[in-house]
DNA sequence: ATACAGTGAACGATCGTTCGTTCAATATGG
DNA sequence: CCATATTGAACGAACGATCGTTCACTGTAT
């Protein structure tokens, strides 16, 4: 008895996703190496090894490729979320936080993909909700961080944790974006960011 | 007796000059509207009320226009590069510099413009150039400003003032950045962005 | 008379998208 | 269990528009 809820797991549509997922790897390629709108839905066709026309049985059009692009981001931050959540002194686990995730966003291609999707972001609302949408939540989590810090006594009391930890994310990801442009390691950087971000907060 | 050194200030060449300077204009209003990648070379020539093949007298290509803008982007620091020389106590400086330079970025046009020159960044290394050179500057006056007011006692002693100066200035434009793309004011964002940067280095 | 700013038609390439067609996988009737 | 009807994934040619750039030409200031 085949439900239209349950999906079937029929050879037809594993082959499906297969293609689709197969798509939006080839575009995540052809936006870092040529940008968006340097790529044209054919070198996205071609990559994937999926003919023109039946790239649009996948997608509506090329802005939703990236509109999706954009959704599947969110699953990167994960690991992040779950290392905020940690129980653990605030000070400790907010260094943690800033290495682990200074290593992460300075990885060029994440570098250059987040500029290709917060460039299109200005004039496409939709791309803007996901694009703020996954900042607000890591910035959610890790005000929350914050306010636990300062309720124990470990941070000093700050008017607005919000807003600091978007500033602090903005912070991490401005220093990974230079070192990637100007095509330097980020270890000299990591240790002023690390000392300015704990002092900023420190009690 | 008409020197090659000295520009001859003939009608011609006058005229000339405006020309090259209102297909300049047009060409950021084309930018801020649509993007680069989205503007034309004949949008251009329209705004600028020149005909398509002579904006190709001024300009080698579409890219060039583009490259002359993020170098003109270098006389609009010059009022913070004065501002940061002040003689005055370094925090209150700080805190003049911050407030002035976050009101300035914190213009749309201007958060629209960067990001789109940061874009083509990515892949043009001679506006690469340019962009980064305009951030080393301004980095430099603002590091600057630090070493004073750590040898005055003002500011608590940083390994890194170049550094540090760059990391501010990410987090500020981090901000305006954010600022813009949800269409908010930065009237709170401002006082978490003071008290946060002023207390990194406060002694 | 000469040089050159200014013009817009024209070029070849490429853009995102649509289209008619093919054909293998599925569902259905016997 | 086989034969047949139906579906929709896959395909690439074709569409009209637009891209950046070139070029032969005109008008005018020197």
């Amino acid at each position: 008895m085949s439900e239209t809820e349950k999906a079937s797991p029929s050879v037809r549509d594993k082959a499906l996703a297969q293609r689709r997922m197969k798509i939006l790897e080839a575009a995540v390629m052809c936006f870092l190496e040529n940008g968006y709108h340097q790529t044209g839905v054919r070198d996205i066709a071609k990559k994937a090894g999926v003919s023109l026309g039946n790239l649009y049985n996948h997608f509506p059009g090329k802005h939703d490729i990236l509109a999706e692009i954009a959704a599947l981001e969110r699953l990167e931050l994960a690991p992040f979320l779950r290392l905020l959540n940690r129980n653990s002194v605030a000070p400790k686990l907010l260094e943690k936080f800033i290495t682990s995730y200074t290593k992460y966003v300075a990885d060029p291609d994440t570098v250059i993909l987040s500029l290709e999707i917060a460039g299109e972001a200005v004039r496409k609302p939709d791309i803007a909700g996901m694009f703020l949408d996954n900042r607000t939540s890591l910035a959610k989590a890790l005000s929350d961080l914050l306010d636990r810090g300062i309720a124990q006594g470990d941070l000093r009391p700050l008017p607005d944790t919000q807003e600091v930890a978007s500033l602090m994310i903005e912070m991490i990801e401005g220093c990974a974006y230079r070192c990637v442009l100007e095509g330097v390691s980020l270890r000299k950087s990591m240790k002023s960011l690390k000392d300015l971000l704990l002092a900023s907060v420190a009690k």
